[in-house]
RNA sequence: CGCGGGGUGGAGCAGUCCGGUAGCUCGUUGGGCUCAUAACCCAAAGGUCGUAGGUUCAAAUCCUGCCCCCGCAACCA
């Protein structure tokens, strides 16, 4: 009989970085539903990759020296490397840079320009003619090109468009029809509610202020932007439009689509778009999945708590880390990271419960019958409670792994554990050895244990595959007893079954000792950071030198710098980051001033002080409140500012130069 | 009134749609057991369910106002 096929995908990550554990997050989510997929029989492909191009790319293997494809090359491998780390199973990898990936959206895209989904407009923007770049209108730095600080100019800018907005009515259509589509379903809400209600512009997919991307055939000065070049491969690395791969039509459309909360919306809007758009059928669902946040926040790599998957593998073990990824947080939600959290996780599921079960049981046995229980068996009523909640694990299993809620799949297993360990308890084995009269009673405690343990290992090998094979081995588990089919009933394990006693499983973690370590070694990581950090500025400082970024005395002039008290402030109202502060500048008007810096200072903490105000700055409005002017404050941090005070003696108006 | 999520014993969460003795995991305390990885099993302590009001015989759950946290969007002259 031949399988049926079961497709599914991770996104493609950005290269730019090495991965962290968010990645390995939904990558091991991935992998475990791909495992679990296979056990059951599907025919799987399960893929992942990378999206190599880009501005940022280009920008990074700038700065370190090399090419954009010798950049991403090395941390492609080390990609290679932590899935392999990780055990993470046998996939299709698929590179935007890969030649028939390259072709095949060079086909893509010519054939939505044919069918009119793509036409050519212009991009109206902010242009700096020296350093031939376009701007959005909130990427400038003082209306002033953010790399040079010179001014620029309205400009427009050839570009290819996707006609996006063209789509709309269909996508609410397909959301309708499919309420499965999108999961959560929150997200599909927000999707709906802020960006397709208030109206889908189309989409600018092509670029010609960098290079490094796949270039427009029949219009090589551009190069394809991200859209289409990242979301068609999920369809290029099936061999769409290309012959390095043959299996389109047996595996499309994907089964699944797993991707962070932060690119459901391309998953959800330009993806089923495009897809409409090349009259190809729309994945069975897209799973936004939630984020690891660390200290309450994102990972961010100035604040140096990006966490190292790599460090926590081999430290640990993967199976552990894969657990606890799995086991710890709601799939769909947010869950927060803690090496404590982790820890006791780890102790308490794997190390007392599973771990110590399966170590005991085996220990009995060896102990008991040397290693094989005897033929003979008393059952007992008490036995069928454990027997009955061990017969329906395979169900509730299943009923969760199929809506991918893995936290409970996990949690009802580790239930069964936990009524075994009871289980020994109440049977009390060591008691029923003192006399050979009740070994047919303790043989079927043994076996039971055994058999128990035999059905969670097998339904936990899509999480903890290695983990789950070495409990199959020293239980004697082989073959077809392994099989997912065999953990629909209780008692396929033979009567003579014979033990053989392994490593502990899971060693017990030293929490306090093992959370210093591991403070220790991020305080070492922050240094790091630091000292890197400090190079970086030092060029910073030297590049305006170099380039003609140099002003004369006489542009310097042009700005009118002065003292000015804060007679006045408060918060401007719905905004996140703006105070609105009124000026004593030395003249006879108040002035007024709005400053993006709420998140670092009270007005309370302003209103008396003396700082320096860019006096002659156009006015400018901002959440709807003029602003004439500008205080000076420093970039202190990545995620830090400091306003520019002045002694309170120095008079209002007083000229700075 | 931009959109959404959330506020439940010390911590993390479920319960809220479809009102009816407030539940789980971890932690704490006491006890049991000795097969096992100082593990396992039992028990106890601990909550006016953000806040104010309303509906009801009855509200964590329904309605209204308010406060606080977190994303997204906007925004950082």
């Amino acid at each position: 009989m031949e399988k049926k096929p079961f497709y599914i995908t991770t996104p493609i990550y950005y290269p730019s970085d090495k991965l962290h554990i968010g990645h390995s997050y939904c990558t091991v989510a991935t992998d475990t539903m791909a495992r679990y997929k296979r056990m059951q029989g599907f025919d799987v492909l399960f893929l992942t990759g990378t999206d190599e191009h880009g501005q940022k790319i280009q920008e990074k293997a700038e700065a370190a020296g090399v090419t954009p494809q010798q950049y991403v090359d090395k941390i492609v491998d080390g990609i290679h490397d932590l899935w392999k780390l990780m055990n993470i199973s046998e996939h299709r990898f698929i590179r935007t840079t890969d030649d028939y990936h390259v072709e095949a959206v060079q086909k893509i895209f010519r054939k939505l320009y044919d069918k009119g989904d793509i036409y050519k407009s212009v991009y109206k923007g902010k242009y700096c003619t020296p350093c031939e770049s376009f701007w959005t209108e909130s990427q400038l730095v003082d209306g002033c090109c953010p790399d040079c600080g010179r001014p620029v100019i309205d400009a427009e800018e050839e570009a290819y468009f996707f006609k996006l907005s063209a789509y709309a009515e269909r996508l609410l259509a397909y959301y309708d029809s499919h309420p499965d589509f999108v999961e959560p379903v929150s997200r599909l809400n927000e999707m709906i509610n802020n960006f397709i209600k208030p109206g889908l512009e189309d989409l600018c997919v092509s670029r010609t202020t960098f290079n490094w991307g796949i270039q427009v055939d029949f219009d090589p000065k551009h190069v394809v932007y991200v859209w289409i070049d990242a979301l068609s491969n999920y369809i290029t690395a099936l061999g769409y439009e290309n012959d390095r791969y043959h299996d389109f039509d047996k595996y499309w459309p994907a089964d699944v689509q797993f991707v962070g909360k932060e690119i459901t919306r391309f998953h959800t809007i330009i993806w089923p778009a495009m897809l409409m758009a090349l009259d190809l059928p729309l994945p069975k669902k897209v799973f936004g999945h939630g984020w690891l946040l660390i200290d309450g926040g994102k990972m961010s790599k100035s604040k140096g708590n990006v966490v190292d998957p790599a460090v926590l593998c081999k430290r640990y073990g993967v199976d552990a880390l894969r657990y606890f990824l799995m086991r710890e947080f709601p799939f769909g939600s947010d869950g927060v990271f803690t090496n404590e959290v982790l820890i006791n996780r780890i102790n308490s599921d794997l190390a007392n419960d599973l771990g110590n079960l399966v170590s005991r049981s085996v220990s009995m046995v060896i102990k008991y019958f040397d290693g094989t229980l005897p033929k003979e068996r008393l059952a007992v009523p008490p036995d069928d409670e454990l027997i009955a909640m061990v017969s329906g694990l395979k169900a509730s299993y299943e009923a969760s792994m199929e809506h991918y809620a893995f936290q409970q799949a996990l949690t009802d297993i580790f239930k069964v554990i936990s009524r075994t360990n009871k289980y020994i308890d109440e049977t009390a084995p060591w008691v029923l050895a003192k006399d050979a009269e009740n070994t047919p009673r303790l043989a079927s405690v043994m076996y039971n244990l055994l058999e128990s343990l035999r059905i969670c290992a097998i339904l936990l090998s899509p999480v903890m595959p290695e983990t789950s094979e070495k409990i199959l081995a020293q239980i004697g588990a082989c073959g077809e007893l392994t099989s997912y089919e065999s953990t629909a009933s209780f008692g396929a394990l033979p009567l003579e079954v014979t033990v053989q006693k392994g490593e502990t499983l899971f060693p017990r973690i030293d929490a306090v000792k093992e959370l210093a370590l591991l403070e220790a070694e991020h305080a070492e990581r922050l240094a790091a950071i630091a000292a890197q950090a400090a190079p970086e500025i030092k060029k910073a400082d030297k590049a305006p030198q170099g380039v003609a970024s140099l002003i004369t005395i006489d542009d310097f002039k042009k700005i009118d710098l002065r003292v000015a008290e804060v007679t006045g402030c408060e918060k401007i109202e719905k905004s996140d980051k703006l105070l609105r502060l009124t000026l004593n500048d030395g003249t006879e008007t108040p002035r007024q001033v709005v400053s993006g810096i709420s998140p670092w200072y009270e007005p309370k903490d302003l209103i008396g002080k003396k700082l320096v105000v860019v006096a002659n700055l156009a006015p400018a409005k901002l959440r709807g409140v003029e602003s004439k002017g500008m205080i000076l404050a420093a970039d202190a941090g990545e995620n830090d500012v400091r306003v520019l005070f002045v002694p309170d003696d120095v008079p209002c108006g007083s000229k700075v130069r």
